[in-house]
DNA sequence: TTTTTTATTAAACATTTGTTTAATTCAATT
DNA sequence: AATTGAATTAAACAAATGTTTAATAAAAAA
């Protein structure tokens, strides 16, 4: 399944990826990319055939990495409810403040080419432990009985949105970027309290 | 203050607006303008002086529209914490379900050119009314005391969100747009409740 | 009507961009 | 050491792109 890269080619993947994910596709060039990376122009089509092959592998991979961090999670069988919260929280928080271009790049790529990504997402969230027991809960009369689709959805949105937003939240309260993942990391608690208040009856 | 446009201009801007807002600025051609305005390629520079100009017209306009309808609503004198929840949740989903591009595309903006955006934004959510409210209801012991950061930040999640990832939305619960749009309308009534549940005691 | 200003057009211009070619260097194999 | 194949390079190519020019048409002012 995996294909073995040379040093040049990961050399070229490594700047293609960080451009990016900072520029977007349309707004990087074969020559950022070849200045990047160090290597002579052609290398890129001698390796990738194209711009947009090679686009398309580091779009791949950086989705699936998103997605499994998220799946593996959500299907322990051995976790509570709460503490699969917990954990999606502080895995997806730490993930995103080493990396904060990433969700902007999936979201970009999510509407101008969504069939490609959305071949890796087959039935593993809405079929996964968590989402079976959040049902549970609902049938135990626990929890409010709303479509887990909202569940799944407002964990997602708690977590990813302000960091989306997150140029809006540090003019707002005049945060440096420390004062603003310091902020993020505050919510990785609250996170997860909010989510249960939330569905609890 | 503002400036009165021909009928060209209006042409020009509406076109460039709409394909803006679809692909985003560098995968915008001058050409792409004039073939859907249907005007000559030239007339873009003679009354916009350049691509660059004409977006950033575009560009601060649409921003200053998202942002005045927040405001407009977390400043009202009248109405309570609550009804400000609500009508915020019912304009808001409604604006986007109107122009489903229009999240992406401050995102992106945000994110490229976060200072000529940012000037539009001043002391108006942080000092609004809606967030006196909140602090208020601290005082008064019935909310939890967190950064009202959060407050305002959850709100924006929760309605936002969903949008921008509703490919995968779509995809998890095989929906079509409507069924999409309708799940949003649901959401009006749902996250004000959530909020509230959010920061009572 | 004549003149002057404004609006519109087709064509051209200079860059930029993705990709290819053909030559050269390097490494491995014989 | 000679040969073969892969890796790297500089240069070139064609197409796309933002912008300008110079000519024409239309509208407004004289």
């Amino acid at each position: 399944m995996k294909k073995e890269y040379s040093e040049t080619e990961i050399k070229i993947k490594t700047a293609a990826k960080s451009l990016f994910l900072r520029k977007g596709y349309s707004a990087t060039t074969t020559r950022d990319i070849s200045k990047e990376s160090d290597i002579n122009l052609a290398l890129l089509n001698y390796y990738f055939t194209s711009k947009k092959k090679l686009f398309e592998i580091i779009m791949l991979e950086t989705f699936y990495d998103f997605i499994s961090k998220m799946v593996e999670v959500y299907n322990d069988e051995k976790s509570t409810l709460e503490e699969k919260l917990k954990l999606t929280s502080s895995k997806y928080i730490d993930m995103i403040i080493a990396e904060p271009h990433l969700p902007t790049f999936v979201v970009n790529e999510l509407k101008n080419n969504p069939s490609s990504i959305l071949k890796i997402l087959k039935g593993q969230i809405m079929e996964s432990k968590l989402v079976d027991q959040y049902n549970d809960g609902v049938k135990k009369g626990v929890y409010k009985k709303i479509d887990p689709i909202h569940f799944v959805t407002n964990i997602l949105s708690l977590i990813v949105f302000p960091f989306i937003s997150s140029p809006i939240i540090i003019k707002m309260k005049k945060f440096n970027r420390k004062e603003f993942n310091d902020m993020m990391h505050e919510r990785k608690k609250l996170i997860p309290q909010w989510i249960i208040q939330m569905i609890k009856k």
